[in-house]
DNA sequence: TTTAGGG
DNA sequence: CCCTAAA
């Protein structure tokens, strides 16, 4: 059976009786327009049934104007929650209803669940870009329409507002903060939690003694904030494609500066990572006075699309997993085009090539290489059969992505470069000689749940079990430690390490790079959020605990060695040296492929290494960083 | 095995 | 990144 998320503006399956209203807690006035998505079940021969009330996916929009403030995004108890405010930008109706108009009503064509994943993927796509507007605005007038709350139980709603509002003055108090030093152990204890929260009602969220039970609230990764404040805008197309790689580890060459700027914003804020079965997204436009002029304020947010839970169809479920873990944003950047996941080629290429290793003949296996063991794992999944959205069928094979087990289309490996001649033969099966792997990556869209017998994911499961567990002496740590975590970003994505694991892959054999250089065997380029959470793990465990922190911030960048984060970390030192004592001058001659590591890691950077005296005491120059850490001019940069 | 350092 | 010595 599948399910398909039937949305419904105008009570289309009113007679389903699964419409169910949660609308008794929204203050009904300010409603407008909610969405609600439906869910329905496609039989085997393609009729939509409705669903049963344990399959309903709710959504709703639930608007909270004092001010034209806040708004608060309820989920329903179930999958995925799309709010949509609707009052009078135009926009989402249109897409909405474009949504709907696809839809006929009841039979199971691809192309609507299509529109219905591209509908969704535009909110996601707006989420972030709103997320990213908001970050590069900064200023302390956040306030308006800050705080998306996302709860778990409907009946809890009532208890929001007043949450709300004490959470979001002490959210705009951390903004206001000027050092990036400042964000407070709260808010990110907070966040960190909130996260899990939203997966765990049951339990007490904030301090203040409030009753929020079964309450989700979601700040947003500061540093990311920050960051976006102190460089995004200030970025030449050039920086912004510099940084475009760093946070990426991947070129690109569009030019749209705003494009670049959301997706780089994105991808820091991605480095948050997102469970494959729990994720929140929130997503909102904020009157900038003067500036930007929207406002309107959407939510999505899924939760625990566990099955059992909500029965969704584990294509959506996959588009939406894969949307959120996706990192290769070349093709939705407006929703122009239709917009399509997949794996990255490099990714498929990794693994198909161990795979025609091992069908070679023997097994790679060097016990050295941890990494070569990792993926050799991967390749005991069978190809399995499948049918595309578009019902062709077509042969991945499954794969624990981050144990979102995507599935991989089953190609032999291609190179990037000039395909080998025997490669060339057998694209000359394919049509135009067009790559196969790009055919076969164009219809593999599916994705399904991690297998229970795949070592991979079970040992992600069991992590993702037991977030606490790896979490709880970090918290212990910060609670204690009063010197300010800085870095807020790394908070979301210490515990969720999925994440768009391979949004650079690019472990790649002597592969020339773009600019002509040749990459070395096992490069992986850092990307921004690695070196993120690097500078967290060693703030928090100190330099030398590579192991340590290599175990609790890198679990699952199975590519990053402890060593790898030691040498990291020296080159950072190194950089955050040079940033601190030398001109600009020479730091931008070495900007050659490297990608420039926001000023203010690097001051962290210093920072830390002066505690922990790595720096050589001639060197120790007092240099208060705090105030000065995030002027917004400041787009000096070292290197990854 | 993990760290530290040189290459 | 890789390699290795040392712990």
């Amino acid at each position: 059976m599948e399910t398909v998320v039937e949305g419904n503006e105008e009570g289309k399956f009113e007679d389903s009786g699964v419409a169910k209203s949660s609308s008794s807690l929204s203050s009904p006035k300010q409603i407008a327009d909610p969405v609600v998505y439906k869910l329905v079940r496609v039989e085997g021969d393609g009729r939509l049934v409705p669903a049963t009330d344990d399959e309903v996916m709710e959504v709703e929009g639930l608007f909270k104007n004092e001010k034209g403030e806040m708004l608060l995004v309820d989920t329903g108890q179930t999958g995925v929650c799309i709010s949509n405010e609707g009052s009078s930008s135009g926009m989402h109706h249109l897409e909405s209803s474009e949504g709907l108009s696809h839809s006929g009503n009841t039979e199971v064509d691809t192309e609507k669940l299509n529109a219905r994943l591209e509908y969704i993927e535009e909110m996601l796509q707006k989420v972030k870009q709103e997320e990213m507007l908001r970050l590069a605005c900064g200023s302390p007038d956040h306030s308006s329409a800050y705080v998306i709350v996302a709860s778990q139980y409907s009946d809890q709603h009532d208890k929001l507002p007043g949450i709300d509002e004490k959470l979001q003055s002490k959210i705009v108090l951390q903004e206001t903060v000027p050092s990036m030093a400042a964000m407070s152990n709260e808010s990110l204890i907070n966040q960190s939690r909130n996260v899990r929260e939203c997966t765990n009602p049951a339990d007490g969220l904030i301090e203040g003694g409030s009753s929020t039970s079964a309450f989700c609230s979601h700040s947003k990764p500061d540093f990311s904030k920050l960051w976006g404040e102190i460089c995004l805008d200030n970025m030449s197309i050039k920086e912004l494609h510099e940084t475009f790689k760093a946070t990426f580890g991947r070129e690109t060459t569009v030019k749209d500066k705003q494009w670049l700027k959301r997706r780089i914003a994105m991808g820091l804020i991605n480095s948050c990572d997102v469970p494959t079965t729990t994720f929140v997204i929130k997503d909102k436009k904020l009157v900038r006075k003067g500036k930007d002029s929207c406002n309107n304020v959407d939510g999505i947010m899924t939760q625990d699309l566990a099955p059992g839970a909500s029965e969704i169809d584990d294509d959506i479920r996959s588009h939406i997993v894969d949307y959120v873990v996706g990192n290769d944003g070349l093709l939705r950047d407006e929703g122009a085009v239709k917009r399509v996941r997949k794996p990255t080629k490099r990714y498929i290429e990794e693994l198909s090539e161990v795979e025609s290793k091992e069908y070679s003949g023997r097994l790679i296996t060097s016990a050295k290489d941890s990494r070569l063991q990792q993926v050799s794992l991967k390749s005991h999944d069978r190809p399995v059969r499948n049918v595309s959205l578009n019902g062709r069928a077509i042969v991945t094979r499954l794969d624990s992505l981050g144990g979102s087990g995507v599935q991989i289309p089953y190609v032999c490996r291609v190179r990037r470069s000039r395909p080998r001649k025997n490669v060339m033969a057998l694209m000359k099966f394919h049509h135009g000689g067009v790559g196969m792997a790009d055919t076969l990556v164009k219809n593999a869209i599916c994705v399904r749940g991690p297998q229970p017998n795949d070592e991979n994911s079970n040992k992600i499961l069991k992590a993702r079990d037991a977030p606490e567990q790896i979490q709880q002496p970090f918290m212990a740590e910060t609670e204690i430690d009063k010197q300010l975590t800085t870095l807020g970003a790394i908070e979301l994505g210490w515990n969720m390490e999925l994440k768009h694991l391979d949004s650079s892959g690019n472990k790649v054999a002597d592969m020339p790079s773009a600019k002509g250089g040749i990459r070395r065997k096992h490069h992986r380029a850092w990307t921004l959020s690695e070196v993120i959470k690097l500078v967290e793990g060693v703030s928090r465990y100190g330099a030398g605990r590579w192991s340590e922190i290599k175990r609790l911030a890198f679990s699952s960048y199975s590519y990053r060695t402890s060593v790898d984060l030691k040498d990291k970390w020296r080159n950072l030192l190194k950089a955050s040296l040079a940033q601190t004592h030398s001109d600009k001058v020479m730091i931008s001659r070495k900007q050659a492929s490297s990608m420039p590591i926001p000023v203010p890691i690097l001051l962290r950077v210093r920072e830390l290494a002066e505690m922990q005296a790595q720096v050589p005491p001639n060197l120790t120059t007092v240099k208060p960083v705090g105030g000065n850490g995030r002027s917004v001019n400041d787009t000096k940069c070292g290197y990854l």
